[in-house]
DNA sequence: TTGGTTTACGGAATCCGTAACGATA
DNA sequence: TATCGTTACGGATTCCGTAAACCAA
């Protein structure tokens, strides 16, 4: 927790201390990720096209929202905390992810989606089949998967 | 594409046609999934603690962020498009680990994190072993997994 | 006419950049 | 002192709710 220092604003006090529960924005996630990646805020300002404070403004609002500080800092930069490395193979999941769903939406529009029925016969029904179907549907979300085992 | 009225005013028509590539929101995935789960939009608008037409303009911002339309909708909701019906299990996907964020931090807060280091004798190194280590990294992120294959 | 969805618009909150500050090497 | 990160603050954008319009059943 910090301390407040005597020429603290209502505002800031406010901001530090008003706890609403706020959803986290993906924003901060990607700008958490090139933080954490850089170890550097001026640096991973510049490839966020971003202005520093606004940089410290998204990750303090992440630690806010998350609950924990997620960089040890003193001045600075001192390396990620236990949650921030917790945090951060998550973070980049969700921003890959989301970044993916353009290309996702895209495939569906140009056609590749509908509906694939499979019969498997006993014999073929090994786990291997299984990771394939699973790649396959990964790779193709538009795609659903029916599976029928037969005669 | 829509078709411009006599009384579009110059707002609107900017807002409908001026491309910028525009990062996609965790609010506007979390709209979508509850209103494709209710297929109503009112109804998703109560349970978002919002209003219809907030609704509506989020909707309206992710099919313009995706570039194809969600619902097929005359003046009814009509049902999902094959770009709806795609996005859906990815949007869900992301809405819920996003969510998770806060939980993942308290633990790694609360210390169930760290390094597990595990030897394995080649005869049990079975890809049962290895589904349960994928499940265990899965489950408590914030734990460091090394296996070392040893005598 | 009624119910469901979209458009219009104004007030409030948010975001970002510039400038100033603080602290450490 | 120089560099890196934080705080302060003002302008511009965005967001949401209310009111009105639109359209099909």
């Amino acid at each position: 927790m910090r301390l407040l220092k005597s020429n603290d604003t209502i505002a800031t006090i406010a901001k530090t201390y008003h706890t609403k529960l706020m959803p986290i924005e993906l924003r901060w996630l990607r700008s958490f990720v090139f933080v954490a990646e850089e170890m550097h805020f001026s640096r991973a300002a510049r490839k966020l096209n971003l202005a520093q404070p606004a940089l410290t403004t998204q990750i303090r609002q992440l630690e806010h929202a998350v609950g924990a500080p997620l960089f040890e800092r003193t001045n600075r930069m001192g390396g990620l905390t236990a949650a921030g490395r917790a945090l951060l193979p998550e973070a980049k999941s969700i921003v890959e992810r989301s970044g993916s769903l353009c290309r996702i939406v895209e495939r569906a529009v140009k056609g590749e989606t509908g509906h694939l029925r499979l019969g498997i016969i006993p014999p073929a029904m090994t786990t291997h089949v299984a990771e394939c179907v699973r790649r396959f549907s990964q790779e193709y979300p538009g795609v659903e998967v029916s599976m029928r085992q037969g005669d």
